[in-house]
DNA sequence: AACTATTATTGAAACGTTTCCAAAGTTGTG
DNA sequence: CACAACTTTGGAAACGTTTCAATAATAGTT
């Protein structure tokens, strides 16, 4: 591999020069430019980013640390963010923590050592204390402290949208399904939309959440169908779309009918939900907007620009299919 | 950030010292190597691994270039490959291609100027002259050259046993459907092993490609349907699920039944096609197989262990749906 | 031409590791 | 106790870049 001083040897010139043509710094002569640019060319040169990382202290690497990629939100979302960052001039690593607080715990570490630009995080669980202050986060979804900057969709707006539309396809036993989320947790606010809106319209309303986020899907619904009220439910709104599927699929199984007897709403808005049976209608999550609304804030970060304020929220719209 | 120097000095050995206790190398006396641990975690040291990088040369950074994370067969994959990763202390780097050559070819410099440790590509075009040999690459269900070991599922196999489900679900009259994919890509087998399979039971079949591999699905079934000729067909083997996903939704459009007008079957076996409609029934790819498998062969090759063979075939299996 | 102000250039130092040679320490043997 | 053989340790050198203080070159002014 050629490095600097080979070029600077066969340019004739000192090292700074090189450097400075690079980097594009003003100072450096026209006719010396060309003489190195001309010895780049001619040795084949590239710069050896892992050195100038190392001698700048910081690498153009932005984590992105996120349950799962497998996960068509994530991935969706990890498609856009992977797209403004590399316009950037940074690249994206990739980090799944399954959701776990541990793992979570861990990459923040590895992250750490690596001395990553910054993160972006979408986590499950507490990690304020190990937050290394060196490294600019901003956080998706969930609310850290005040230092950390949340990007999120306008969580409690869905929510009363969901139960109005439930309301306007009918809808007069709504319940809302999910995974119980911490309380910092901006999702939260789409079951405080639902219930607020539920009350509004003066409702009774069923709220069942899974306590354990682990759990799999499977035990979830049996509970959920164990319980005798909940076959008086005629309406429902998942906390994700690929809630709704699954809510669907095991409700067919009970011999529940879909509109028919239950109309459903999911929440983010995936794209391959124009592919479910039936097509499901959802809250529409910005996805694109929410990614490169990050990645900017993040960026502004990592140059010290100060961040304006603490939790963007972008709007949501109900897009319809044929479950409502 | 604390140093190794400064670690050194506080529990009073050299430099050397702590290296090897770092790196558990042998030779350290165990009261010397308490005494370091003790004041590394006095100083709460922790290596600065862009330092090491560099010094070493090489990172420990994997780079997973695919055309769009988005996609959820990539994105099984991608969950699986960070897995193993981790396992083996890489960190995975992200790269979008979106299929196009320059953005291949702009990530294979990208990725030589950081000195990724190695490469797992699923690319669409011919990039063998942008191969730097210091990288050691392994390519997932495209043949490089002879020296780029190729992970793939068997896809010939896959076609064969598609059009022998197909027959045996009733269909005489069967239609390939896909994009072109060069000559050098293993998907092509799977178009193959459905030709072969068709002649020898003696059916009438048709193979339809859309020659641009970034056009829009749409046009493509378009253009499809615009042929007389394939209103006929009573069975199709689509390249993937997602294609044979977008082709039900069509061909539903068009007032075509499925599966009692034409029966489908897809490729990959995406998570998600129990929810499609009706599910599809599919070949599926050991994804989680094919990607452990690559992520070991890549290792192997960076560690300079040489490989056994140029093509690693996994096996696949049909997977009964709703579609045939 | 002499001097000043400005612009362009040089190369040593530094970033935090690992490696390696030389030196010091330890143990065993006759 | 002297010496050999081995184990453990110290610290300089090196990796490829950027930066900065010092110096050289050039342009501008009188």
């Amino acid at each position: 591999m050629t490095n600097l001083k080979q070029v600077a040897e066969l340019a004739g010139v000192g090292l700074g020069t090189v450097s400075r043509v690079i980097n594009n710094h003003v100072s450096v002569k026209p006719t010396t430019r060309e003489k190195v640019l001309e010895a780049i060319k001619q040795l084949n040169y590239v710069p050896n980013e892992v050195a100038r990382n190392f001698k700048m202290q910081k690498s153009n690497l932005i984590a992105l640390l996120l349950p799962s990629i497998w996960n068509p939100f994530f991935s969706e979302l990890a498609y856009y963010i992977e797209d403004e960052l590399d316009r950037e001039g940074y690249k994206l690593i990739l980090c799944n923590s399954g959701g776990k607080p541990s793992k979570e715990l861990y990459y923040f570490d590895i992250l750490n050592q690596n001395k990553v630009a910054g993160i972006l995080g979408i986590t499950y669980n507490d990690i304020e204390d190990s937050l290394n202050n060196d490294i600019p986060i901003i956080s998706i979804d969930r609310h850290f402290s005040k230092t950390v900057p949340c990007v999120t969709s306008d969580n409690y707006s869905g929510g009363r949208i969901a139960m109005r539309e439930l309301y306007n396809a009918g809808v007069r036993k709504p319940a809302f399904i999910g995974v119980v989320t911490k309380v910092f947790s901006e999702t939260m606010l789409r079951k405080q939309g639902f219930i607020d809106e539920a009350a509004a319209l003066g409702l009774d309303y069923v709220v069942y959440e899974e306590p354990d986020p682990l759990m799999d899907e499977l035990s979830f619904f049996n509970n959920f169908f164990a319980i005798k009220e909940h076959h008086e439910i005629d309406g429902v709104f998942a906390i994700t779309d690929m809630f709704a599927a699954r809510y669907i699929e095991q409700a067919q199984k009970q011999g529940i009918s879909v509109p028919d007897d239950v109309k459903v709403i999911g929440y983010d808005g995936i794209q391959d939900n124009t592919l479910f049976h039936p097509i499901l209608s959802t809250i529409r999550q910005p996805v694109e907007t929410m990614a490169r609304t990050s990645v900017r804030l993040l960026l502004q970060r990592i140059e010290g620009v100060p961040i304006e304020h603490d939790t963007y929220r972008i709007p949501v719209e109900f897009r319809q299919g044929k479950t409502t």
